[in-house]
DNA sequence: CTGTTAGCGCGTTCAC
DNA sequence: GTGAACGCGCTAACAG
């Protein structure tokens, strides 16, 4: 019944498929990873036998031996936002040609958590390591700087990385924002935003925005910002609160797509037509910014990419370089229908 | 400049800690885990080490010697849609606490990919499994069922798993979706959905209505799906096409959220106001639904508890049990404004 | 309570 | 083109 192969139950080993092929187990080693020249015949053979026992490396046991593993760490703040989700998928389509594995991690927006997450990733060794943004502890640089590992700070090419940066200038987004609502005619502006501390890169657009504000000798004439996440709950609730309060802008600039996208819905339940009466603004470029009766004006950010070039950056080279890098992988503001 | 002691770069190894606080590596390893009797005295001299070296166990080497490691393969058809993404969240947070590892892979609704997926994860020696759906190809059955590692099938509980499942029964959930809105007055039913081969507990929960439509003497006025994901804008879309083809519904039910707000999106830019000019319903209770000027008539899943509950009970145990287990994690009708 | 011995399964040297 | 020996860093099983 059992005889001296293995049996469904007890993986199969190099050794068992060495020995049914009727090599060492080196040579099956280096079939299974295509490495080394290896006669064809042998290859088919240990390939026959490979298939016959069902044969699955186990890749713990080859990472301890080559000490280096294939995997990468992915910290991020939150996997249910659909941005790094989308970014999450672009790592996920670079790595995967290079059987590289990303090992994902989650700080919901804690620099404590961050810490906790970046120690107990580097235990496995990883290869690499993806980081949301720049706001990390002493200790989380301290841990990222030490040794050799390759490492992507991402989102945000504002400030000097570690080893490289990829993503976009969310002040010069910012700025263009001004620039594209001043060069329409816009001139009472608002802001409904959320939490700076948990999205710093909200409050780099913010920078920018107002500051080419003042370039052109304008001002918020309301500001409304909400202590948590940005949601399209809330991005309803604080347009009904700003206009309460008073403000009549003629336009409302908002931190993100969710919040716009709710303020647009605060809109349509207080008889208000997006632009004609009030214009409304995004950022991100969200699938369902498309699909509002008006087109919502936004700003259209290659989340993907972000992911796509940040592992592929790091999988090019496993010595970190002497310079920095630095990859902008832009953005595209669109018009739309609702500014 | 360099001494006997590691310097920032060389990680320091057990050895190294036992070395520095005059024991013997396996004690070090004992505290580093919390693991069998350890002098008060002891303990404190190696964790002063353990701060001293910076040393950060090596898990993949632990891993390999106690042939078990903490990792769990996790694989989903999409990280970019909001339902995963929480189920993820929901694994995540079940894990954390027993110091296990999610390693997530993506099969983007494709049962080869998820076989490839499955193979490539197994190679890292999980301690168990998570996967989305029941529907797998041989190959990838037999690799499940062969091994002794823990298994759990989720989303759904319609289906008997290799292991446990978790979810809720979207058959059911169709049943009383047609019950509830049969009730409130409704007749012409027409539906709104999308591809049922990348998701198949879409057809369970069309099922379950039309069946129970088709129970009180009714049917399907007009019906209409897309071949791909769904999506707002292809809700919005499908819902313009079934009006357009002259099918007068007086409710639609969607496939889900995603469908039914675009289909919302679709009655504001028509002039139709929902509930009185056509009743919409959705599926998941999304946030968004909560947020519209009408709150969405949706079935609010709880997604993150499946993951909760699918995370814990593979945590409870290591050994498969002899029975399946099937955890029911329920669903919540939510009336709402829209039908 | 602590230490010794012997691997975990594979990949890196070198040889041949 | 193929193989033998050794070690990756840690832990299970025993002793003591």
């Amino acid at each position: 019944m059992s005889g001296e192969g293995r049996e469904q139950g007890n993986r199969a080993l190099l050794a068992d498929v060495a020995r049914l092929s009727g090599v060492s187990e080196i040579t099956v080693s280096r079939v299974v990873r295509n490495k080394g020249p290896i006669a064809p015949a042998t290859r088919e053979r240990v390939l026959r036998a490979v298939a016959e026992t069902g044969y699955v490396p186990n890749r713990l046991a080859g990472a301890l031996a080559s000490s280096g593993s294939a995997l990468v760490g992915v910290v991020l703040p939150s996997v249910s936002n659909i941005v790094f989700a989308d970014v999450l998928r672009g790592i996920h389509a670079a790595l995967a040609p290079s059987g590289h594995q990303p090992v994902v991690g989650v700080t919901d927006y804690d620099r404590d958590e961050e810490e906790r997450v970046v120690r107990s990733l580097l235990a496995w060794q990883p290869a690499a390591m993806i980081l949301a943004g720049f706001e990390h502890t002493a200790a989380t640089r301290a841990m990222l700087t030490a040794g050799r590992l390759r490492v992507a700070e991402i989102m945000d090419i504002d400030t000097a990385p570690i080893d490289v940066a990829v993503g976009l200038s969310h002040r010069r987004a910012g700025r263009d924002i001004a620039r594209h609502l001043i060069g329409r005619g816009y001139r009472r502006f608002a802001y409904v935003g959320h939490d700076w501390d948990r999205d710093h890169r909200a409050r780099l657009r913010y920078d920018g925005l107002v500051g080419t504000l003042a370039e052109g000798g304008l001002a918020l004439v309301g500001e409304r910002r909400i202590e948590g996440p940005s949601s399209t709950l809330a991005g309803r609730e604080m347009l009904a609160a700003l206009m309460a309060s008073g403000a009549r802008p003629d336009v409302v600039v908002f931190s993100n797509d969710d919040m716009a996208v709710g303020g647009y819905f605060h809109c349509l339940a207080a008889g208000l037509t997006p632009r004609r009466d009030i214009a409304l603004f995004g950022f991100n470029g969200l699938d369902i910014a498309a699909a509002l009766p008006l087109r919502l004006s936004t700003v259209r950010t290659n989340r993907m990419l972000i992911g796509e070039r940040a592992a592929a950056a790091l999988v090019a080279s496993a010595e970190r370089p002497d310079a920095r890098e630095i990859i902008d992988t832009g953005y595209v503001l669109e018009a739309g229908e609702t500014a």
